[in-house]
DNA sequence: GTGAAAGCGCTAACAC
DNA sequence: GTGTTAGCGCTTTCAC
């Protein structure tokens, strides 16, 4: 492997200046067009390319953004990841990864580690420990440093930043009302993620939803538990006690384990038991019966997360106001559930 | 926002030289012990961090990995790629992410983009273009240009680098012989993925273990089609016509599809059709009846790249062999085949 | 025990 | 039309 090809390189070879170089290859009117052209070919020859790390400390900005996932496996966060990363590529900006896996410490040594001029700004949806600890400083002072927060749908109400986020509550409300049109009155709601802002929001919703079409809620139809194992026996012990005509899964793990043992205690998707769930991979689809969802557009949040923070970087405003954006989900009906 | 702490500023404030603070900061025994705790107290208070960007301009590396992945929303990369994400955090590396979406020149222009000092190396799954293009020269530059490569499920033959990949066509005639230990006969093999080289070694595993048993090679049972939607319908036309007693299924489309109609067709799992599919996800877990699996270890197979990149990038050693890793599969017995 | 200076690769203001 | 210079923030060698 040869040297690699840089300006100093270039002008030895030329017998010119540094600077000459530069000014050819960014096609400076300065310089004579003979000197460009046997510059250019030389360096394309050479395949040269500028050193991005040597720009980025000159120019005192890295074109990177870091984003902070809590897991990637979750097809919402990937989903998200990929419109981020489409967008950014777009505006020229890389995109530099970590994965916080739901710990607030994992959370915090990434951010901090990252924001040592590798990246211009972050992209956060905040981890589950860090909402449940109600930890903040760390954003707080990630921002002081002059580094900006773009948050989504997990976002920490004590950080004034902006945010993309997901109408949970109005969704929620939406889909249970649904539910009740469909003429169903014992809508069990199943949650693993009830400790997530957004979890909670969705329970919320569907609690308002009862309340206004005069259903009592009924606390045995309600099972929120976060360790899937408990939350498994729960739902069991639900399904065989109660004879429901609708559940409303607020995550994908509670969806499908509603399907399952509708499925073990031969209960017949849709005719005897709606079923609608938050979800957001290919596997809904996939699933018999297809599954009716509410979808969140996640690309979109993605994009639209970028947008707002290279839109941030690359303005000058110091008194710039933060805003929160809201996505409006969308009801897919599938086969999970009967036709109005 | 105040301005950021850097050495220049700190040495101002004490009325010191740059190189004073920077060897007070790293602890050498040149520096006083009453200097080094004043500065490192002020440092500590201004939350000094040193700018990772000069740092690595002067270092000559960034101890950032590029990792080019097909599709993230595919199970399988998701994990392969926390598994890399985990191993460089680990190692002190960050990660930077591109996704080439099955694009050649996606492909090809992200890996051009980040190949300018911004990565020290890169992890790569070959694209699905790349592979029926079998185009290769963009690797075989960007190893020229001192760039190391390592490669993982899917790898490119022409390129002479480290790779990590899985015994597709071992774990296929395993998965194959195990489906005739259990006395299927008529055995469909599917699969949507045969353009990719791994998704061909399966089928040629599949072939292998047919004629080892003397068993004849239906090209009736043999469903390799790429649109997932032509693929649907002639599956369905397969399970309406053919009695099969087993589905061997080479990506996770195909293992889904093959339960849904067998479903819908009243064929009981595994009672009358034993099914296998490669599965990666949490979603065999979660189908009814669970899925038997191929499961590929696909965090294992992440954090072997990233150790084999890291070491590489460790090591001066000019005469390096590059080596291929396998990383073997494991039959995941669940509820879709019968017990033996 | 501390400081000066060079240099990583690039840009840009300012000579000539 | 081309060159000189300073500087981005840091490390490191060498001098005092």
């Amino acid at each position: 492997m040869k040297a690699k090809a840089t300006l100093k390189q270039i002008a030895l070879e030329f017998g010119v200046s540094i600077s000459t170089v530069s000014k050819a290859l960014s096609d400076s009117p300065e310089i004579s067009e003979a000197t460009k052209i046997k510059i250019r070919e030389y360096a394309a020859l050479q395949n040269y390319k500028p050193n991005s790390i040597a720009k980025n400390l000159k120019n005192q900005r890295t074109n990177t953004i870091g984003v902070i996932i809590p897991n990637i496996l979750n097809p919402f966060f990937a989903k998200v990841f990929s419109g981020i990363e489409k967008k950014a590529l777009e505006k020229g900006y890389n995109v530099i990864t970590g994965i916080s896996n739901e710990s607030f410490l994992k959370e915090k040594e990434i951010m901090d580690m990252l924001n040592s001029g590798t990246i211009d700004g972050f992209i956060v949806s905040v981890a589950e420990e860090t909402q449940s600890l109600k930890e903040s400083k760390h954003f707080k002072d990630i921002m002081n440093s002059g580094t900006p927060i773009v948050m989504f749908d997990r976002v920490s109400e004590a950080i004034n930043c902006d945010k993309v986020i997901v109408d949970d509550f109005d969704s929620a409300f939406d889909a249970t009302q649904y539910l009740i049109k469909l003429g169903s009155k014992k809508i069990a709601v199943l949650s693993t993620i009830d400790n997530l802002s957004v979890g909670h929001l969705r329970y919320e919703g569907y609690v308002k939803a009862l309340k206004e079409n005069n259903l009592v809620l009924n606390e045995e139809l309600v099972v929120l538990e976060k360790d899937t194992e408990v939350f498994d026996n729960k739902l069991q012990d639900l399904m065989s006690n109660h004879k429901l005509d609708a559940v409303f899964a607020l995550d994908e793990h509670a969806s499908t384990m509603a399907m399952k043992f509708a499925y073990k205690n031969e209960i017949k998707i849709p005719e005897e038991l709606n079923v609608i769930g938050f979800a957001d991979g290919v596997w809904s689809k996939r699933l018999t019966p297809s599954l009716t969802t509410v979808s969140q557009h996640a690309p979109e949040i993605g994009e639209k997360a970028a947008e707002l923070l290279i839109d941030k970087l690359n303005s000058k405003d110091e008194f710039y106001q933060p805003q929160t954006v809201e996505i409006k989900t969308e009801l897919r009906h599938r086969e999970s559930t009967r036709k109005l």
